[in-house]
DNA sequence: ACATCAATTCGATAGTTGTCGAAACGTCGA
DNA sequence: TCGACGTTTCGACAACTATCGAATTGATGT
């Protein structure tokens, strides 16, 4: 398994998704920000298709200010914005997250001698 | 190497660490410097006591820099510092990144109906 | 056509921070 | 005691960015 293309892409997660050194710090970098955070997972609560809206009032800031966040999460590549009419909605696009935790891990220390 | 007080703590990582809200986008903000992050997986690679001056000479910055980003590294709570005279060694310190990774991976989709 | 609403873009501002050189500090050997 | 060396602290500067209000775009309903 573990091919680079999963066809079944509704239920369950796992897509490999291996990043590059300029995904991984673009995708650190959207997390850094606290606000930026909190949406992502006001997102992930919301089981997923969250509206603009909705995150307008779940993170108090201005329209504009949330409107540059999402593009932020965007270009980041780890949330998808679909449009419909005047609204958007943001989901979690599968695999960065998972990708960017397994590495995390991996650096974590498998066996520390002297400490 | 010989370390002169050690006392043999655990071996193998596995800490459970929950980690507070201001722990988490503390440590975010930390990983989101490239530079930094290059410092923690250099701090990966050498099999974690790494000195500093191998720190000066795999990332390219100045001994300033470098010290700057250790101690944001060190309040973070990622790494821990062991002062030996006019040296210093830099670890990874174990169960913070696992942590991360864990909260990372529970954000992540498991259920996303409407894509 | 018009008004309304959701979302984005623009311009500006304030705060943050990565970076360095120079100076200072602490340690070690001579 | 002195000088060399590793590391830190101190300003200072430049670049970045989070934030907002106002103006704009685009879509919807009347």
């Amino acid at each position: 398994m573990a091919s680079v293309h999963s066809e079944a892409r509704s239920v369950a997660a796992a897509k490999p998704a291996k990043l590059s050194r300029t995904q991984r710090t673009a995708i650190l970098k959207a997390l850094s920000d606290p606000k930026r955070f909190e949406l992502l997972e006001a997102i992930a609560r919301s089981h997923c298709p969250l509206g603009c809206t909705a995150a307008h009032e779940a993170l108090s800031i201005s329209p504009a200010t949330l409107s540059h966040h999402i593009k932020e999460l965007q270009t980041s590549g780890l949330i998808h914005v679909r449009r419909e009419g005047k609204f958007a909605f943001l989901t979690i696009r599968p695999g960065i997250l998972e990708a960017m935790s397994t590495y995390l891990q991996s650096l974590s220390p498998t066996a520390c001698p002297t400490r």
